[in-house]
DNA sequence: ATACGTGCAAACGCTTTGCACGTCC
DNA sequence: GGACGTGCAAAGCGTTTGCACGTAT
């Protein structure tokens, strides 16, 4: 039987990344970290979204510190940044498998469906490769109007 | 020998357009859509970009003016708006072959080049089908670093 | 102990809007 | 003549930043 107490509660890939650089883990990044974690890797968030949310959880958190932290979260990989339609900046959680991601939006009501399609992330290479460009990440967005909005 | 003047010099598109719908012919609409024309179909402008050279050509319209007068121009179809990956809005000419275009884009510098992909507009096409929305236009951003800025 | 992070509020850049004046039909 | 469009300046919105205080290491 393992010891029943283990006072450093398993250093995840979070803290990990964090103190490498010299940073550091505060109740306000494990928060919102967590709150993408728990809402699954489908879901698109505004930096507002993320304040609502964290402050109706009775959590601590300004506004201004979700803008550095969403920031930092994109640059360690941990969130990927959306560009939708409508100009609003969106994070998810980075999907470990591709980091590629298409998306249907309706220009009415803004719903969104994800959709994955090979064809499009070899056409993106291959558009890279011929201009000479390194590829980070292609993503398609096709803008359209919903069944509900018709 | 036929008359010498024509005192309505050959209603074009954009005159129909708006005479359609009660709106006006004003110098400012005549002179940002020829500017885009001139310009050619390749070229992504922002607001900001559009005053400049409509200013530095000694034209006199307000920047609030090309704000109003882009909306107008997407709406009724001459121009389309890109959602570059910095978050500026940018707006081209309309290319009347197909209304889809491909952005490969330097994080970096922002250089951007157009490329052309049919499998990635079916893709598009496809995707709009299985969610039974509207398809009005697909577009595909791909990230990535260009040559200079490596 | 000390560098790093936070909250607050002000500043910022881009875009929109209220209003009085001007202009196209 | 009258509705529509313009310019100007102010407001709006999402985002960033300077600063003093707090806290993780």
């Amino acid at each position: 039987m393992p010891m029943a107490s283990s006072p450093v509660p398993v250093e995840g890939p979070l803290e990990h990344g964090l103190h490498q650089d010299g940073r550091r883990l505060t109740p306000q990044r494990r928060l919102i970290l967590d709150l993408f974690e728990q809402i699954g890797g489908g879901t698109h968030l505004s930096a507002e979204d993320v304040h609502r949310l964290l402050v109706d959880s009775k959590a601590r958190v300004s506004l201004a510190t979700i803008y550095r932290t969403l920031r930092l979260l994109v640059d360690m990989g941990f969130l990927q940044e959306l560009e939708l339609s409508d100009g609003g900046r969106r994070f998810e959680l980075s999907s470990g498998d591709h980091g590629d991601h298409h998306h249907l939006i309706c220009v009415r009501c803004g719903r969104t469906e994800e959709f994955e399609s090979n064809p499009v992330l070899e056409a993106g290479a291959e558009a890279a490769k011929r201009f000479g460009f390194e590829l980070i990440e292609s993503s398609l967005n096709v803008r359209a109007i919903c069944p509900n909005c018709r």
